[in-house]
Formats: structure tokens, sequence, C-alpha cells
DNA sequence: GGAATTCGTTTTAAGCTTCAAACAATTCTC
DNA sequence: GAGAATTGTTTGAAGCTTAAAACGAATTCC
């Protein structure tokens, strides 16, 4: 599994786009701190769960969904590809963490489900995740959070608005 | 080249974790919303110049670097491994945007410049790339960008002063 | 000056990601 | 009900990404 872990020796590219249209820095700054969020919590599942990130993503997407999920429907709710999802959960089966069958009614869709292990880990997985991101953000003040919270809904509209329509859900 | 497009018919992610610590909320939403553009930035590259989202990073890179640099120094710029920077150098020197040579002085070090044709490219990309990101702000008020410019700050130091140290730069 | 170490880069194995093409099952149309 | 269109999934090709191992050149240390 060679998928996220340490970086080596950064430097932020922010810092060389000084002179640069507003618009631009704010995108670098925005990029630098998800890129370094997600850096720190995919060696941190690596490294206590040795999972990736999109495998705990599947995992908690079936964890919600007590029924289990069909392909097409984990692949809309991961926000990736058919054939994405198709290898995530690939691996996931290889390990024992979730089982496939032919859903009854449409033979030619997949039902996935937790196995017993797989939903046991992912209950682990997610507490631990939920408190990694709280150690990640403890340095924010209450009222910079919900700052924080309100201009990105702002941005994330904003992008909508402007975006070719690809994502206008 | 298959890296980057349109991601299909997206549910957040974030809407599905009400109930949850607030800080997970906030990751969840600063993530949506840098993959959004992301995403969009990715389409628009593959669609007007072929080029991938690394590629164009690795040709700005350059651009700022008169003398060119050498693949190590790539690297820590880019923030990614050395044996990453090999791959993207290599096919867009097979595409005749940079060159690679011996560094003199130290014949264990390539030094990587544009060609000519490659910083024609990174020009054009670079002014469209920036407009693109204009664009997509454009529906945030001056203030709101300055807002999210500052908590975005101190959300990154956060995280670098909670976080593993491999990023304590 | 020769051995050990460090340094810069590439290679390798594994995984993620996309788009497009292939396939199979289902639904629609007449 | 047979052919056509649609839908759900997988496969294939190309690219990105990492960690670790392999290499070769340079430096350091007796």
């Amino acid at each position: 599994m060679r998928e996220g872990g340490p970086l080596p020796n950064p430097i932020d590219h922010e810092v060389t786009a000084s002179g640069r249209k507003p618009e631009l820095r704010l995108w670098l700054r925005m990029l630098t701190c998800a890129n370094l969020i997600e850096a720190e919590i995919r060696a941190k599942l690596r490294e206590h769960f040795n999972v990736t990130l999109p495998q705990f993503d599947l995992l908690a997407q079936l964890d919600k969904a007590p029924d289990g999920l069909s392909m097409g429907e984990l692949s809309r709710r991961m926000m990736v590809t058919n054939g994405n999802v198709t290898g995530i959960a690939d691996r996931l089966e290889a390990v024992g963490m979730v089982r496939r069958a032919r859903s009854r009614g449409d033979r030619r869709s997949q039902t996935v489900t937790l196995t017993r292990s797989g939903r046991e880990a992912c209950r682990r997985l997610a507490r631990d995740h939920e408190g990694w991101i709280a150690e990640l953000f403890a340095g924010l003040q209450r009222d910079e959070m919900a700052t924080l919270m309100d201009t990105l809904a702002q941005a994330k509209q904003s992008v909508r608005a402007a975006g070719s329509g690809r994502n206008a859900a």
C-alpha cells in the first residue's frame, strides 16, 4: 500500500506567489492547507490501520447505509468514477472488510456491504479520525472556526456558480 | 492522459455529516471546496492545453527559475517525492517542453530547463490559469476574500503546530 | 588514497484516478 | 415479443503518487 505518507521538506507554493492576483494567492493558500491536512490524515490512517483514505471513505459510506450500497451509489456518494470504486472495493474485499453480492431485483447491480470485521474496523477508524481532525484544528478559536465555515460556504457557492456545471449539484 | 476531468454527479460529503464534531464538518467543507476547484482547473488544463496539473506545476516552477532547477529542488518546491518528479519530467521532456542536462560541477545532478516552446506554453497557461481562478472566486466580496485568507492562515498554522512535524517547515 | 557515508536521482511495486470502451441486464418502442 | 436504447459494472490505458530499494557520484574520515 503506497499511497499517502510523509512529504519531503516542503516549501509553500504560496510564498512564491507574491505580486499575483489575490484570488490566486487565496487558492494556493487553501490548497496548501487542505493538502497539509490530507497528508497528515493519510499518514495516520496508514500507520494505525493500514488503510488508505479512499478505502476509509468507502467504509464510512457503507457504515451510514445499513443495507449496503450499489457500486453506482457508492461512486456518486464518494464523488469518484465507477471504475475507481471497482478497484477500491476489490482491495477491501480481498482483505475481508466488505462483501459484494449480486443485487436481488436487478442482476446487473452489485450490492456492497460491510463484513463484521469491516464494520468494527470502520467504527474505530471513524472515532480516531474525528479525533485527529479535532487535534489539527485545536489552534483555532471557536469564532474563527465559525467564520471559516461561513466563508468557505460562500466560496463553494461562488465556485459552483462559476463552474462548468459539472458539479452544479 | 487520464488525469483530472469531470466528476460524476456528486453528493457533498458534508451534507451527510450532520451531528458530528464541528471540526469534522469544517474539514469536509474545506475538502469539498478545494476538490471542486481542483477538478475545475484540471478539466480546463486538459481541455485547453492537454496538460495535467502536476505538469503545469513543474512548468510554473521552472518559469520562476531562469537558470533551471535540479530534480531535487523541483521535488522540494512542488512538495512531492523525487520519484514523482522523475515521471512528470519524463513526460514533459517527451513532448519537448523541458530539457534535462547533467549539471556541470556535480555529475549526479540533472538540471531541468524550459525549452522555448515550453516557456511560451507556460506563459499562456499561467495567464489563463489565473483568469480561471479569478472567475471561480468572482462571487466573493473583497472582504470575504480577505477574511478567508486570514482564517486559512490561522488554520494552516494550527495544523502545522499539531502535525507530526512532517511539514513543520 | 581507500573505505564508508552521504547525496541526487531513478526504478519498482502498489494504489489511486480518470475516460472510454466493452459487456450484460433491463427497459422502451413499435 | 424483437430490436433499440438505457443503465450498472468492469476492464484497459495513461498518468499521478508514495515508500523503499538500487545506483552512481561526491564527500568524509581515517
